[in-house]
DNA sequence: GTCTATACACCGATAGAC
DNA sequence: GTCTATCGGTGTATAGAC
């Protein structure tokens, strides 16, 4: 098995139990190694586990929202592939996200900063296509906000109320509603 | 002290720090009581702690939220008086939602039972004074979910950003919003 | 690079004195 | 009703064989 797909293995540990609930019989259980084996791969043990997993998803923020986001095309265009990639990642609202289960954890301290700065830069990077058809920069920030704040809303609904349709809702219409509010 | 008093501060540590963040030791140092004080007052141990907790918060959304808005005026001034109540819970977006804290952490199958039925409770109720304005069912149920979906979007950025802007932002729009969207 | 065995701290919970 | 002292279990982390 390769080192990303221990990621992989120890990220759905993580986004389905919180840090705390992540302990080391789960992780070890998740990825089929043992707790030592784990210590080798991660020597500074739990938390540089949860550091790795923190950075593989920054990587995919990166690689498929921030990326597209920039990329040539109509900001529609642009945004609907977003949003598109946002409902794979969350798998149809099944999936919870990491930046917010650390975050409103006991966590919160250890990865306050690096949440922090993905939030903002993804905010600031859809607020910027937006700007792009012609709003002003603060209500473009503003909108952006709204934007990644009804995703997060949804993903603490779907998971509370155990139902998806919320947040597939919310996927679909996003958009147009980013675009023509 | 009286025992609301205690249920109060074990209601912020549970909040801050999840329900495995919440340790006795935190939880005894928040109430100032010692854990076998804490264990005559809640035989049961932490569950019952949380219970407790999660009890008060439904007893909060009673008598200000659903109260609010099953009673006599108009539509507006009822969802008016429900996010000045709400804004005053989440202590204008300082403060994270028990629901979702507990909901995206370790302890879902715990409670979750009871945290879905009190967001649908509150939806539901707030779908209901949607329909006396003229919205059919299916609409109003749907702009209902958006309400909450957004404040709990408002509260998980609040805490991710460390900014309370969004939150407040939200509030304040939200009345009118629901009613004319 | 993986394992078994283990160290040590802290967890939730209890006993029993006052 | 509160405390100190302590229990068994589990948490993270390590040592050392293979």
């Amino acid at each position: 098995m390769s080192r990303d797909e221990v990621i992989v293995r120890l990220l759905k540990v993580f986004r389905q139990y919180g840090y705390e609930g992540a302990t080391l019989a789960r992780l070890s259980e998740a990825t089929g190694l043992g707790k030592a084996s784990l210590y080798h791969h991660f020597p500074k043990g739990k938390e540089e586990m949860a550091t790795a997993v923190l950075n593989r998803i920054n990587h995919w923020l990166e690689s498929s929202i921030l990326k597209v986001l920039r990329a040539a095309g109509k900001p529609e265009e642009r945004i609907r592939a977003m949003t598109a990639n946002v409902d794979e990642h969350y798998s149809h609202g099944q999936q919870s996200c990491l930046f917010a289960v650390l975050a409103l954890g006991e966590s919160h301290d250890l990865f306050h900063t690096e949440i922090k700065y993905a939030l903002n830069i993804w905010i600031d990077t859809l607020a910027e296509v937006l700007v792009e058809t012609g709003l002003d920069s603060e209500r473009a920030r503003q909108r952006a906000e709204d934007a990644i704040l009804q995703i997060q809303g949804a993903l603490v609904l779907a998971r509370g109320l155990d139902d998806t349709a919320p947040f597939e809702r919310v996927i679909k219409r996003l958009p147009e509603e980013i675009l023509n509010a």
